[in-house]
DNA sequence: GCCAACGTTGGC
DNA sequence: GCCAACGTTGGC
C-alpha cells in the first residue's frame, strides 16, 4: 500500500465536507504529472493525508482512503465546472479522477510551519522548493509521524 | 493582494 | 524545437 498527500483549498472542499459526504470524487485535477500518478500508481485502499492549502491554518487535517479506480473526470466536459477542458476528447478523456472516502479527522491541524521546522520532514516533497503538485506520494514514515502528531 | 515558481500555449 | 507570454498554484 502506498501513501499520498492530497491538497484542497478548504473554501473549495474541506475535511468537514468529506466527513459529511463520506465519499466524494476527487476531481478538477488538471496537471499531467498528477494525472499520470492517478492513472498508474494510486490504488484502491491507498491511504491519503487531507491537506488544507491557501487558508489561514495551512496543514494536514485528516486521513482518507482511495475508494475507486481512476475514471474520466466528468467536470472536464462540464462548461459550468471550475475547470472545463474543451480540448479533451470524450472518446479519449484527458483528465482522470477517483473517489476518496473519509477515514479520520485529526484532533488538530499538523501545520505546514510545524512540518517545516521538524527535521523528520526535511526530505518530504511538500517542503522542498518549487513543489506545487496537488497530489504527491509520501513515505510511510512521514504518514505515521503526521498521524501521530494530529492525534495528540 | 503579491509574487515566486512553476506548467502550458502558440508563433516562428 | 525554442522561447516569450500567459495562466495557475499556493505560501506569505
Amino acid at each position: 500500500m502506498n501513501y499520498w498527500l492530497l491538497k484542497s483549498e478548504p473554501s473549495d472542499y474541506s475535511i468537514d465536507d468529506l466527513q459529511r459526504d463520506a465519499t466524494e470524487p476527487w476531481d478538477g485535477i488538471r496537471n499531467y504529472q498528477v494525472r499520470n500518478m492517478i492513472r498508474d500508481d494510486i490504488k484502491v485502499g491507498d491511504t491519503c493525508i487531507f491537506y488544507h492549502s491557501n487558508t489561514d491554518v495551512i496543514g494536514c487535517v485528516g486521513t482518507m482512503k482511495i475508494a475507486s479506480e481512476a475514471y474520466p473526470d466528468p467536470t472536464q466536459f462540464d462548461s459550468k465546472s471550475a475547470h472545463p477542458d474543451p480540448k479533451s476528447d470524450p472518446e479519449n478523456p484527458r483528465w482522470l479522477c477517483m473517489d476518496v472516502a473519509f477515514e479520520s479527522k485529526f484532533k488538530r491541524t499538523v501545520t505546514l510551519a510545524e512540518i517545516k521546522s521538524d527535521p523528520t520532514f526535511s526530505d518530504m516533497r511538500l517542503v522542498m522548493k518549487g513543489n506545487r503538485l496537488s497530489v504527491m506520494p509520501i513515505s510511510k514514515k512521514h504518514f505515521q509521524k503526521i498521524s501521530r502528531l494530529g492525534s495528540s
